[in-house]
DNA sequence: TAGGCCATCTGGTCCT
DNA sequence: AGGACCAGATGGCCTA
């Protein structure tokens, strides 16, 4: 599309339309030589207002350029941000309805996994303090069944997001424990 | 058919 | 001045 606008200097010429109709006969090859552009003296007056009009369009022309490069540059960046969520799509553990994440689920789930992970990592940091027996490792943990089968489509209650604590999948409907649960059944050998 | 999700366009704002 | 980023608008596609 920019290569209908990259030569257009090329294809101008000194001569300008005399009505707005008219603009387009300027690169056409009736306009065939720069003589037939340059008007005749009695026209003097009417040749500024025609200068006034070139400039006109070619603003308009500059403004639709740089419109066209500045559409291209968004639609790169969202794709490289499109791109960047996909990355993190892979990185997070597959679905069994293997249902593609939407952009919003993506965060989310990213969000809760981070939680889940450093939670995950807190509870083993504290059992490692600890002397006494019969305190479930974290392992015990992992190895607890599920409450609400993790990753199944269950209806149940949200837990609201609040700060320190993750948003639970909309779409999952996992509390805190549950996707805790959840996840330690995607990272069982983390210990 | 309504609603959700997405890609794209667009104009505004900020930054280099 | 030009590019990056952002948010609103719009239209297409898909699903319940």
């Amino acid at each position: 599309m920019d290569a209908l606008f990259a030569d257009i200097d090329s294809n101008s010429c000194d001569f300008f339309p005399h009505s707005e109709e008219d603009e387009d006969s300027c690169g056409s090859p009736r306009a065939s030589s720069p003589d037939s552009c340059a008007p005749p003296p009695a026209q003097q007056q009417k040749k500024r207002r025609r200068g006034r009009a070139r400039n006109e369009v070619t603003v308009q022309v500059v403004k639709k350029t740089r419109r066209l490069k500045a559409n291209d540059r968004e639609r790169n960046r969202m794709h490289n941000l499109n791109d960047a969520l996909d990355a993190l799509r892979r990185v997070l553990p597959a679905f069994p309805d293997e249902t593609k994440l939407t952009k919003i689920e993506t965060l989310r789930f990213a969000h809760n996994y981070i939680w889940a992970l450093s939670e995950t990592i807190r509870i083993a940091d504290l059992q490692a303090g600890r002397s006494i027996r019969d305190t479930r490792s974290p392992a015990d943990i992992c190895e607890a069944p599920s409450p609400s089968g993790s990753w199944s489509s269950s209806s149940g209650s949200s837990c609201a997001s609040s700060p320190g604590s993750p948003a639970t999948l909309d779409r999952f409907s996992l509390t805190q424990p549950d996707a805790l649960l959840g996840f330690c059944s995607f990272v069982p050998n983390i210990y």
